[in-house]
DNA sequence: GCTGATGCGTC
DNA sequence: GTCGGAC
DNA sequence: GTCCGACGACGCATCAGC
């Protein structure tokens, strides 16, 4: 499909909101489309195609006299962001940008931007896909689930796909837990929470390949698992790749001779099967007489005060927290169902707000990020941990918004440095080490819990305070804690 | 060769 | 990753 | 219930500019 006439469609899906015309506007497009032309459509209005870019850069000669189509305007810029260095990157854009007219390189510069822009996602999509292809709602969503993405979901329509080993479903995700009294099953399995890398582990019996959470080929990453996974068959299997007794941060650092490990918690594929559809209780089994030396521990119970007590056990053995998973639930790809509920460990503390940034989009009149800073050692200082726009309501900000431009000491256009006055309390999952900010570490996952209107910011923590509550140094030098640290506030 | 900026991956 | 909000 | 936008932390690779 030439350039020129998708920019066309795309114009026209842009002038209208309604759902139902956008629709008929795709299905018209995609069924007068060849198959390479549908899977190029699908993957530059549903998918994150295009690479980011910075500086923009002029457009430069090319001598190329065809006309740019869809398909290869698709292939370069993956191309490009697999292999392409910045400089090559802008070669490449500028390349692009000489050969399109006008329209062309609006369509473009949206693209850059981050997303088309048109009001399309995959929902649509898979909705016009259905449509082209003569399937129900309900069957393109079970094909996409077990697909995972739209390019593999016209594959598979097209009966080109059907290939279960060695190409990547989307995993199953969790939804939050705050407490033990909310499980809401009567029976269920109680799991150590790994902070790892998800890792999706295929293997024939010979070959093995992992892939992340995205779905992107990590193998080479962790040749030490290889040999774990060969000759026992053919089948899918899903775990966390860790190191014991290390940090996330420690674990994300390449330079390290210490070996992987990984625990498996789930199987879904089975030598000419897929499990998707029996029980976890049933696949639970399956996995155990496969690999039982590499099952998550976990315990199956009906006690709240089982899986607590496991939560604890969890901590003390620096595990992140625990899963609570339903014995009779399918395995799910790429749903955040309720099926599958986690509870971390959170630690709280109060915190002082001395700057804040404006926000963007549907936040542009606020500001929506916040610098939390706690007291040094001395209570002389105020040291930032970090910085965060989460856990207000847009009411609230409104609100801050205002309190805070009342105090401010200085204004830098795009963030303001704040009189420190606000004292804010703060949750977060873990305490890192960090190279960026004066207090020499940082707030993973920190979100605002509640402003404490009722605490004067001499009142807020000091590092120290931060430290300990955090166990920050109990979990680096391996001795056990018996910190309140708990799921329940 | 160093430093800071930028992009992308993990969570 | 988390969170609030929109659907 | 589910999805989406708005953004957090780090480490690593790359590269521009010195």
């Amino acid at each position: 499909m030439k350039l020129r006439k998708f920019v066309e469609v795309w114009k026209k899906l842009r002038e209208t909101t309604s759902k139902k015309e956008k629709i008929q506007i795709l299905k018209e497009t995609l069924r007068k489309a060849s198959l390479p032309e549908r899977i190029a459509l699908v993957k530059i209005l549903g998918e994150r195609v295009a690479p980011s870019i910075t500086h923009l850069p002029p457009p430069v000669p090319v001598f190329f006299k065809e006309e740019l189509t869809l398909e290869e305007l698709v292939t370069t810029l993956e191309g490009m962001k697999k292999t392409a260095k910045r400089t090559e990157r802008e070669k490449i854009v500028g390349e692009l940008l000489y050969r399109m007219n006008r329209e062309e390189r609006e369509f473009f510069l949206h693209l850059l931007s981050g997303e088309p822009e048109c009001g399309v996602r995959e929902g649509m999509l898979l909705e016009a896909l259905g449509e082209v292809y003569g399937k129900k709602k309900e069957e393109m969503e079970e094909i996409f689930l077990r697909e995972g993405t739209l390019e593999r979901v016209i594959l598979h329509l097209e009966g080109k796909g059907g290939e279960v080993l060695f190409s990547p479903l989307k995993p199953m995700l969790a939804s939050s837990l705050h407490s033990f009294e909310e499980i809401p099953f009567l029976e269920f399995y109680v799991e150590y929470k790994i902070d790892g890398i998800r890792a999706q582990v295929h293997s024939d019996g010979k070959r093995v390949k992992i892939f992340s959470r995205n779905l992107r080929d990590i193998t080479g990453e962790f040749p030490e698992l290889h040999s774990l996974f060969t000759g026992k068959g053919e089948f899918i299997l899903d775990g966390e790749i860790f190191i014991p007794r290390i940090t996330f941060q420690e674990l994300m650092r390449k330079d390290k001779e210490k070996t992987h490990t990984i625990r498996i918690f789930d199987i879904i594929y089975l030598n000419g099967e897929m499990l998707d559809k029996r029980e976890l209780r049933e696949r639970r089994k399956m996995l155990e007489a496969l690999f039982p030396e590499l099952v998550i521990p976990y315990v199956l119970t009906r006690k709240k005060e089982d899986a607590e007590r496991f939560f604890k056990q969890a901590l003390k053995e620096g595990f992140e927290g625990v899963m609570i998973k339903d014995p009779h639930s399918f395995y799910i790809p790429g749903r955040r169902g309720s099926h599958w509920l986690k509870i971390k460990r959170v630690y709280t503390v109060d915190l002082v707000v001395i700057g804040a940034e404006w926000g963007h989009g549907r936040r542009k009149k606020w500001l929506s990020n916040y610098y939390l800073a706690c007291w040094d050692e001395r209570k002389e200082r105020l040291v930032q941990l970090g910085k965060t726009f989460k856990g207000l309501s847009d009411e609230e900000f409104e609100v801050m918004t205002q309190r805070l431009l009342s105090m401010v000491v200085k204004d830098e256009g795009w963030r303001v440095w704040v009189q420190p006055g606000v004292v804010c309390e703060v949750e977060f999952e873990e305490l890192q080490r960090s190279p960026k900010y004066d207090s020499g570490y940082a707030l993973r996952f920190a979100r605002i819990k509640r402003i404490r209107e009722d605490k004067e910011i001499w009142e807020a923590d000091t590092i120290k305070e931060v430290l300990s509550v955090s166990g920050f140094w109990d979990r680096s030098t391996g001795t056990s804690s018996d910190r309140k640290s708990t799921s329940e506030g």
